[in-house]
Order: structure tokens, then C-alpha cells, then sequence
DNA sequence: AGATGTTCAAAACGTTTGTTTAAAATTGAT
DNA sequence: ATCAATTTTAAACAAACGTTTTGAACATCT
């Protein structure tokens, strides 16, 4: 019982969770959260099938768990609110970012809003304080007439719309492949900001 | 086996099989296919549990028999190609108007191309057609010059998904409340279009 | 009325689901 | 080497799934 069994464990354990994990992330962004059974998570894994209860308590703490680096993203995100048009900004552009390094975890999301399942309540939790803070962002480029738009709740949509399935968009697609990531993301800033001005007119 | 118990047993089918699809329509929009159980649909329909596979042959047939009307639709639009641009404002408005009758159609099938379910393969032969009628049309369009847009795939994709999602668009949504569906469908139609000269430049 | 085919409801069917159990294997400290 | 704690494995678990079975109820034709 002493810390060092339990460190000694937990980093034997990595392994297997993380096989676990990742498995798991892989085989719900392609099949969905009830599509796919921890039977396959674990033969994917190569672990045994008792293993994600003992290890995680059961099939949806590990999704749970998958969402745990977006949670801790949305954390530090922080902006300086006396120039809300940056802010903003930075904040589209720190998402598109997370968004084409961590696509199976956005995959994920995209499935489990268009079902509405269970898991959005947890899911909600997670993504609200990064949403308020896009809510205070808005409300500051209204304020100072930064940027025209029709209503704060509807920019909130179309951006989050435009931010979640902008690997779905034509005009972002074209020149992905001959960017660089960081020039993709201000592309697509651009795109939301003309976007988000064109709902005004 | 005579012809007239065969129709008497048709008509007085109905209303159990009409029963079950739109308790299985509404459940599938709500909950989706795999989150949807047959004694869900049959405690909504009113209907005793065995029904489903009575009259339907089982859970995926009902699926199967929510998308005839859509697929009739579809078999029943045709455009006139020497008019490439009123052709495609044709396509996309009879979509739009058909998309506010059967928004849990809609629904439905935004969730399984999310998901991409094994259910796919016969929603795709249900679309195809349509897919390949529209391919045409935005082909000639750029024949013609009638619009410009970078390529005729990548005009496939921001069509229909803008069609798909439309519901959530935030500059359609603005002004839908005050208008008239069919005022709605010529406004997107708008939309559509002027977003897709955008992806040109 | 009797015969016949159709529709329905209750129960049971065989699978598959996520999870738990109990014993075996592994690990690191003594 | 021994020991206790942890991890893994195989087997079994109850619950839920879609489907099938059974026989009763019903409607229609002769």
C-alpha cells in the first residue's frame, strides 16, 4: 500500500489504459459510442475484456475519459478582452488547431450532438466554460462594434457550426492540403469572421 | 388467398403499420437507429411487440419502408438543362420545401452519414440518383460558365451539406419565423448560391 | 354455421450486451 | 526466496436486444 506500489502500478498501468484509450477513441469516431462494444475496444487494444472495468470502472468512464485533454485546453484558453476582435481570433484559431490534431475526438463530439445521447449532459459540462467564454467574446465585439452581427446566440451557432465541421467546408478544403496548419487556422479565422459579418447584411 | 382478403388485410393493416413507421420515424430522429429498441416503438405505436417483424420483417425494414417517399421524390425530379442555373435553384428549393415536411427524415439521415452506419449502402442507393442529377446540373453550370465554383465535387459537397444543415444555419434562421416556406426555400436558394460564387475567390 | 385465412398478444427464444467473479500470473519490497 | 498487493485471464453473470413461436381472436367466404 505504500506510494511507491501505487506509482510502480499506475505507470505499469499506462500502457494499458492508453491502449485502451486510444482503441476506444479510434473505434467510436468510426462507429459511434453504442455502435462499437468494449469486446472490440479490447481485441483492438490486445488486452483482456475485464480490463476497461477494472482499470476504468466501465465502457463510459472511458469515453468520459477521452475528454479529458479538450477539457484541460478549454481551461487555459484566456484573452485579453479589450481587443475582442483578437480574442476571438485566438480563440477560432486555438480550436481549429486542436481540431486537426485531436479530429477523432471532434468525430466523436460531432456523432453524440446530432444523436443528442445521454453523455451530452457530461459533455455539455465540458465545453460550457469555453462556450461562455465565446459568449463574453461576442458580447465585447457587439459592444464595441468590433464586428457586426445579427444576435450574440446566433454567432455562437454559426461559429461552433462553422469551427466543428469546418473539415467539411469546400472553401477551407481547397488550400488545405498546400498549408501549413497555422495557415489553415487563420484561413479559416478569416472565413468565420466574413462569415459571422455576412449574417449582419 | 383471394384478392379481396389480401385488400381488405392491406386496408385494415394500415393503420398498425402507419402506427409503427411513425413511432419508429420520431423515436429514430430522437434517440437514432441503434438507440431506438423495437419495444420502444411498439409501447409509442400502441401496438403489441411482435408486430414489427409481422409486418415489416423486422427493425431495419421499418427503417427501410421511412425512406420510400423521400425516394420517390427523388425519381420524380427532373430539370431542364439549357437552363443550368434555374436547374440547380430547382433541385436545391424542392429539397429545402421537402426537408421542412420530413425534418426527422432529415434528421435521420444526418445521423447515420455522421455515424456512417451499415445502413448507408441503401441510403446511398436512395440518394445516388439524386446525387448524380445534381453532379449534371452543376457540371453544365460550369460548362455554361452559368456559375463559377472551384470544382464540381467540392460544389457537390457545400451543396448538400448546406442543404443537409440548413436548418441550423444562423443567417437562414433569421428571418424564417416571418416567412413563408416557400419564401424560406427561394432565400436559401440565395444563400446557396452566393456562398458557392464565394468559394470561387 | 362452419371453414379458412389473417391479425394479434403473451410468452419464450437464442444472442449479445456490459459487468463481475474467482483463480492465476505478475510485480516489487523484504 | 517469500510475501502481499496488484494485474491479468477465463468463465460466468444478469439484463436487454430483436425475433420467433403459440394459440386465441377476428373477419370473410362458402
Amino acid at each position: 500500500m505504500s506510494q511507491f506500489k501505487q506509482t510502480r502500478g499506475n505507470e505499469k498501468n499506462k500502457e494499458v489504459k492508453d491502449q485502451i484509450l486510444s482503441a476506444a477513441k479510434l473505434l467510436f469516431a468510426e462507429k459511434g459510442y453504442e455502435g462499437t462494444t468494449v469486446r472490440q475496444i479490447c481485441q483492438e487494444a490486445d488486452v483482456s475484456l475485464a480490463l476497461v472495468s477494472y482499470h476504468f470502472g466501465g465502457k463510459e468512464n472511458v469515453f468520459f475519459y477521452l475528454f479529458e485533454p479538450i477539457r484541460k485546453l478549454f481551461m487555459n484558453m484566456k484573452y485579453d478582452l479589450s481587443d475582442p476582435l483578437g480574442a476571438l481570433r485566438g480563440f477560432c484559431k486555438q480550436f481549429i488547431i486542436f481540431r486537426n490534431e485531436e479530429h477523432e475526438l471532434i468525430r466523436i463530439l460531432q456523432q453524440e450532438l446530432v444523436m443528442n445521447s445521454p453523455r451530452l449532459e457530461m459533455l455539455t459540462d465540458v465545453f460550457l466554460p469555453s462556450w461562455e467564454q465565446l459568449r463574453v467574446i461576442l458580447q465585447e465585439c457587439q459592444d464595441k462594434k468590433a464586428i457586426g452581427f445579427p444576435s450574440v446566440d446566433a454567432a455562437l451557432n454559426f461559429i461552433m457550426g462553422t469551427l466543428m465541421q469546418s473539415h467539411n467546408n469546400a472553401f477551407l478544403n481547397r488550400t488545405q492540403s498546400e498549408l501549413s496548419s497555422e495557415q489553415v487556422a487563420d484561413l479559416a479565422v478569416s472565413f468565420i469572421i466574413n462569415g459571422l459579418q455576412a449574417t449582419q447584411e
